[in-house]
RNA sequence: GGCGACGUAGCUCAGUUGGUGAGAGCGCUCGACUCAUAAUCGAGAGGUCGACAGUUCGAAUCUGUCCGUCGCUACCA
C-alpha cells in the first residue's frame, strides 16, 4: 500500500553559506529517509526551499550595495547546486520569494485572522533615523547595564549572557548606521499563541515515537507560559500583509511565512505536476505523514508554533514526527561558516566524493546528542570504514568473478547451509535497518547496512574462494556466486545512504526491485571493477589548506 | 540568571521501563589469510560509566549537590 509521506525539510536561510552542520542536521538525514520511503514505493513529497526575505539579507546587501534579491539569488543558486553534488533529491525545492508562496502566506494569515488567532498590538521600538528602518533588538548596540561590557546587543549581552529590553542598554547605538537611535511607536500583528497552549500540550502528550530532547524542550516552552509573537515586521523586503489597515512598510515577518512554505511547496508541486490536488493528498489525507526535519534550534517552530498554525488554520494534518537533530560540532565547537567554524557545503563536496561525505556524516548524525566531527574524522570514516568494509568486499568479490569466470556471473551449484545463512542473514539486516529507518534511526541504520557488509567479509574469509578456486572450481563459483547475491541485498540497505555508488552498481547488477535481497541472474557481465571509493589522502588534503 | 542537554575504553559514540561478569566502530597488540583499495577475518589488552552523597536487595540507568562542556533564552532564522 502506497502511502503519502510529507518529508519537510528546513529551510535554508539565503544570507549566507550553509555549513556541514546543516547538510548533517536536517538535509542530509531527510534524503535518506526519502529514498527510503520511495525505494519501498510510498507516494514522498520531500519538500523545501531557500528563504528568502528578513533583515539580515537586507543588512548584506546593504552592505555590498545590491538589491536584497540579489543576495537571495546567489545564495539560493548555491544551496541548488549543494544539493545536486550532494545528491539531496527533491520533489520540490522552491523558494519564499514565489507568487505561490506569497498568496498561500496569505491566505493563511487571512484565516487565522478571520477565526481570532491574529490582533493588532502596538510596541515601541527602536528606529535608526540615519538609515530609516525599525530596528531588530539584535542591532541595537550598547552598554550593558549589568556588567557594563560595551558592545553588548539588544537581545543579549555577549559577555555576561544576561537576557536584555533593547531600551535597558546604556548609550544605545545602531548597528546598521553608529547613530543613536530613538523608539517610535509601531503597530503589528500578533498571533495569539497563549490560545493554543492547552492543546498543543494535550497533543505532545499523546505524541509517540518522539526524541526525548524534542519533547522536553517544547514541554517546557508550554510549561514556561506561551508568548504571543509578532508576525509582521517594520521591513520593505518579505511577503506583503493581504490587509491594509497598518499602513506602508510593513510585511510579513519570515518565520511566519518560511513554516507556511511546507504548504505553498506541496502546492507548487501540485501545479508543476498539473494535479490540481495532489497536495491534498500529503495535507488532507489522514492516512498521510509528515516528518519535518530541522535543526534543534527549529523546534518551537516545528513542535510548538506551526502546529498552533496549523490548528487554528484547520483541515490540514499536524506534523506525524519533528526528528530534530543536535549540533554537529567541528572540534569542540559548534559549527558556524560566518565565524569559520568548521567547513561549507562546498568546502566538504570540493574535499570529498559525494558518497563518501554522506557516510561519514550519517555515520555521525547528531540524533541523540550533539556529536563531534573534523576533517580527520571524515577521512577515518572513509578510509577505516566505507572503503575497506564495503568499498573493498564489492572489489574484492567482483574482481574473482571476472577473473576467474571470464567476466559474468557463474552458475551457482547446490547452496550448503553456511551459504543459506548468510543470504538469510542479509535478509534479516535489511528487515531490521527498514525498521531503524522508519523511526528515523538513522545512524543505527547504516551501523546495521555495515554490519550486513561485514557478514558477507566473515563469510568470505570463513569460505575462502580463492583457495578452492584451484580445489574445487565448482564449490568456488557456488561460494562467489552466493558472495554476490548477498550483495545485490546488501547495497539496497546502503542505497538511501550512498546513491551515487549504489547507481554504479546498478549499472551491473540492475536496478533494486525494492527493499529486498534478489538473485543476481546467471551470466550476468561482470566488468573489471575500479574502486568505489578512493581513499582520502589526509595529508594531501591538509596541504591544501 | 532561567531552561534544555551532555560528561561511558586512546578517538567517535550506543546503552529501551534500574538486575546475568559494562558495549560497538576505529586505533593498539598478537595471530590467520593473501581474492581485494597494505584491504579482510580471529583473539586480546584497555573503562572505579565526571565527582560526592542518597533511594534500593541491586544504579551507567532514579534523587540531590558540586565540577566541566555545549546549546537555547522567544526581534537570527
Amino acid at each position: 500500500m502506497s502511502k503519502p509521506i510529507l518529508v519537510a525539510v528546513a529551510w535554508p536561510y539565503a544570507s549566507g553559506s550553509r555549513h556541514l552542520g546543516h547538510l548533517a542536521g536536517a538535509y542530509l538525514p531527510a534524503d535518506i529517509f526519502a529514498r527510503y520511503h520511495r525505494l519501498i514505493g510510498n507516494d514522498v513529497a520531500m519538500v523545501s526551499g531557500s528563504d528568502v526575505h528578513g533583515t539580515p539579507i537586507t543588512v548584506r546587501a546593504d552592505a555590498e550595495g545590491v538589491s536584497p534579491s540579489a543576495i537571495a539569488e546567489r545564495f539560493h543558486a548555491e544551496f541548488v547546486d549543494n544539493w545536486e553534488r550532494c545528491g539531496i533529491k527533491w520533489e520540490c525545492y522552491t523558494s519564499t520569494g514565489t507568487e505561490n508562496h506569497a498568496r498561500v502566506t496569505q491566505e493563511m494569515f487571512m484565516t487565522l485572522l478571520e477565526k481570532g488567532h491574529i490582533d493588532k498590538r502596538r510596541s515601541e521600538q527602536f528606529y535608526d533615523e540615519e538609515v530609516g528602518r525599525f530596528l531588530p533588538d539584535r542591532y541595537v548596540e550598547g552598554t550593558c547595564p549589568h556588567c557594563g561590557y560595551t558592545d553588548a546587543r539588544g537581545d543579549q549581552c555577549d559577555n555576561c549572557g544576561r537576557t536584555l529590553d533593547p531600551t535597558d542598554l546604556i548609550d544605545p547605538r545602531s548597528k546598521m548606521s553608529g547613530s543613536v537611535p530613538v523608539v517610535r511607536e509601531t503597530e503589528h500583528f500578533y498571533l495569539r499563541l497563549s490560545d493554543f497552549a492547552d492543546q498543543l500540550g494535550e497533543w505532545l502528550d499523546s505524541r509517540v515515537g518522539w526524541r526525548s530532547h524534542v519533547l522536553n524542550f517544547s514541554k517546557g516552552w508550554i510549561t514556561e507560559g506561551l508568548h504571543d509573537r509578532a508576525i509582521t515586521r517594520d521591513l520593505e523586503w518579505g511577503v506583503k500583509i493581504p490587509v491594509d489597515d497598518l499602513g506602508p512598510g510593513k510585511r510579513i515577518y519570515v518565520w511566519f511565512d518560511a513554516v507556511i512554505g511546507y504548504l505553498s511547496a506541496a502546492k507548487e508541486l501540485s501545479e508543476r505536476r498539473g494535479e490540481p490536488d495532489l497536495w491534498r493528498r500529503f495535507w488532507q489525507n489522514p492516512d498521510a505523514e509528515s516528518y519535518y526535519f530541522v535543526g534543534k534550534d527549529n523546534v518551537p517552530f516545528h513542535a510548538i508554533i506551526w502546529p498552533a498554525m496549523l490548528m487554528g488554520n484547520g483541515g490540514l494534518n499536524l506534523p506525524t514526527n519533528v526528528p530534530a537533530n543536535q549540533y554537529v560540532t567541528f572540534k569542540g565547537g559548534k559549527a558556524s561558516a560566518s565565524r569559520g567554524v568548521g567547513l561549507t557545503i562546498g568546502e566538504g563536496l570540493d574535499m570529498f566524493e559525494p558518497d563518501s561525505l554522506r557516510y561519514a556524516l550519517a555515520a555521525s548524525f547528531p540524533e541523540q546528542s550533539d556529536s563531534d566531527i573534523s576533517i580527520e574524522e571524515i577521512a577515518r570514516r572513509i578510509n577505516e570504514e566505507l572503503a575497506a568494509t564495503w568499498g573493498n568486499l564489492v572489489n574484492r568479490v567482483l574482481s574473482m568473478i571476472h577473473k576467474n569466470h571470464d567476466g559474468a556471473k557463474p552458475a551457482t551449484g547446490e547452496r550448503t547451509a553456511e551459504d543459506l545463512q548468510l543470504l538469510a542473514t542479509v535478509e534479516e539486516l535489511l528487515a531490521k535497518e527498514a525498521k531503524q529507518i522508519e523511526s528515523v534511526e538513522l545512524k543505527a541504520g547504516l551501523r546495521t547496512a555495515m554490519d550486513s557488509a561485514q557478514a558477507v567479509n566473515i563469510y568470505l574469509n570463513a569460505t575462502e574462494p580463492w583457495r578452492s578456486a584451484k580445489t574445487d572450481p565448482e564449490r568456488s563459483a557456488t561460494v562467489l556466486t552466493t558472495a554476490l547475491d548477498a550483495i545485490n541485498g546488501v547495497r539496497v540497505g546502503l542505497s538511501p545512504y550512498l546513491p551515487f555508488s549504489s547507481a554504479k552498481l546498478d549499472a551491473i547488477l540492475g536496478e533494486p526491485t525494492g527493499w529486498e535481497r534478489v538473485d543476481v541472474p546467471d551470466g550476468t557481465p561482470i566488468p573489471k571493477p575500479s574502486p568505489l571509493f578512493p581513499k582520502v589522502d589526509l595529508e594531501a588534503l591538509e596541504a591544501d589548506l
